[in-house]
DNA sequence: ATATTATAAATGGTCATACCAATATACCAT
DNA sequence: ATGGTATATTGGTATGACCATTTATAATAT
């Protein structure tokens, strides 16, 4: 290895089949290769990115694990067209969207959520109850991020008290990139309160198991996360100005 | 390699590190190792399977990719609560529940697809209703599979008119799953024919860019294919007595 | 000339071995 | 007991070789 390339991965905090994957995901995206394009051959590849066929090919296997590639024996590595991506990586959503990810996650969130928050207020347990509880306030004390964390929890364990894994799963592939999402509402001043007063109002519904009372309140708590996320937006872009 | 070795090659119509990929899943899942259990290491598993470390590793780093085992140098490797296995992989999922599967998938199915109609009532372009119209119809004469695959062309393009892109990816993560959960409902006498009726009608509300007619359709449809799919059980549980 | 078949080249898949890097363990000095 | 140092364990990367599948090319038959 070249001194270039030492300094190269001292300052990427990161595995070298990470970093490569990474390289091969913005090269894709910035349109270098369109759908149905062949990708040059990993032994290309490895001399290109200067490391081993190894990591190359770990970085492509977990490519086609995401739908972002086809790998076939003989024939080589071919893009596929978008519509095939089905993969909730935010990475690999960051790239595509930008900033405008996270309103099309809020719109997702405003379609599941509310309903999760019924469908708890149904089936939750005394135990899930008390666990929910004890993330349910936003204390004023807390710093933006334990806000995000217990926020984080919150709705993970409403998505979890409605007894359907699939449910959960769904919300907690998006949680990653929700965290931006949520540092930058809790940003916006007056949202952080706002949030809490829905958080509580949630709360007691799916305590007093009247769904149709949780519904509501979460589509109204989305409904201010949007509003939240718009003044950031706004707010942000002013001081671009 | 011994003559059962590649006896079982032969017979697994597969990539080495997808049989691998699939014992380890097999393995963990039934319980013999539980949630913080470190795993053998991979110099171990290659040896346990007779293959190389490669292979290993690459199956190893597709379970990791879904959450389902977190890898760490020096350490081992070590398997993750389920809470966090946050993959929608169908052999994942079919593993861990089952037949119980397709109820859980039907259920967020009658939570997004009706607000997915709805949406694209609003935002569907004139070629992606084309799209959709050629789609819509459920010809008697098609065979069974044809069936499933116009079903699920139709739901996807709806989706897709959304045209929210986060949307479409949670509705095509479990569409093959779906597919299994169509033949099913397909396969009951008379589901077809209100599955045809329910295509219509929703298509005929985004047609005419009617968010609520279109979202009460698809959420009768929903119904309607919830009781196809109690219909179908109901039916092979008979059968099995 | 055209079509078919045989051969070679290209490319991903697997193996074996060695060594590097991070972590955990055992041991020792204090 | 405590803390640090050497050692062992284990995942990460590099090389080189060879296998398996597909594609491209050349040879052959018609």
């Amino acid at each position: 290895m070249s001194p270039n390339e030492i300094l190269f991965r001292a300052v990427q905090n990161q595995k070298l089949f990470g970093q490569i994957n990474r390289q091969l995901l913005k090269t894709i995206v910035a349109g270098h290769y369109k759908a149905g394009d062949l990708l040059p051959p990993e032994r290309d590849h490895a001399d290109m990115f200067g490391v081993s066929r190894v990591v190359v090919r770990e970085a492509l296997g977990s490519l086609r694990d995401k739908g972002i590639v086809s790998i076939k024996q003989g024939r080589g590595t071919t893009v596929n067209p978008i519509d095939e991506w089905n993969t909730l990586d935010p990475e690999v959503l960051m790239l595509l969207y930008g900033d405008e990810l996270y309103e099309k996650l809020i719109q997702l969130r405003g379609i599941i959520e509310p309903e999760f928050a019924a469908l708890a207020a149904e089936n939750i347990t005394p135990e899930e109850l008390e666990k929910l509880r004890k993330v349910s306030d936003l204390p004023e004390s807390d710093t933006v991020e334990q806000h995000v964390e217990r926020d984080t929890m919150y709705h993970l364990l409403i998505a979890k008290a409605t007894h359907n894994p699939v449910l959960l799963i769904v919300l907690s592939s998006i949680s990653e990139m929700l965290r931006e999402s949520r540092r930058r509402t809790f940003a916006v001043h007056g949202e952080l309160a706002k949030a809490r007063y829905w958080h509580k109002t949630i709360f007691e519904a799916i305590e007093a198991h009247i769904p149709q009372a949780a519904r509501e309140a979460m589509s109204a708590h989305m409904q201010q996360v949007q509003n939240g996320l718009e003044r950031f937006n706004r707010l942000n872009q002013e001081d671009h100005n």
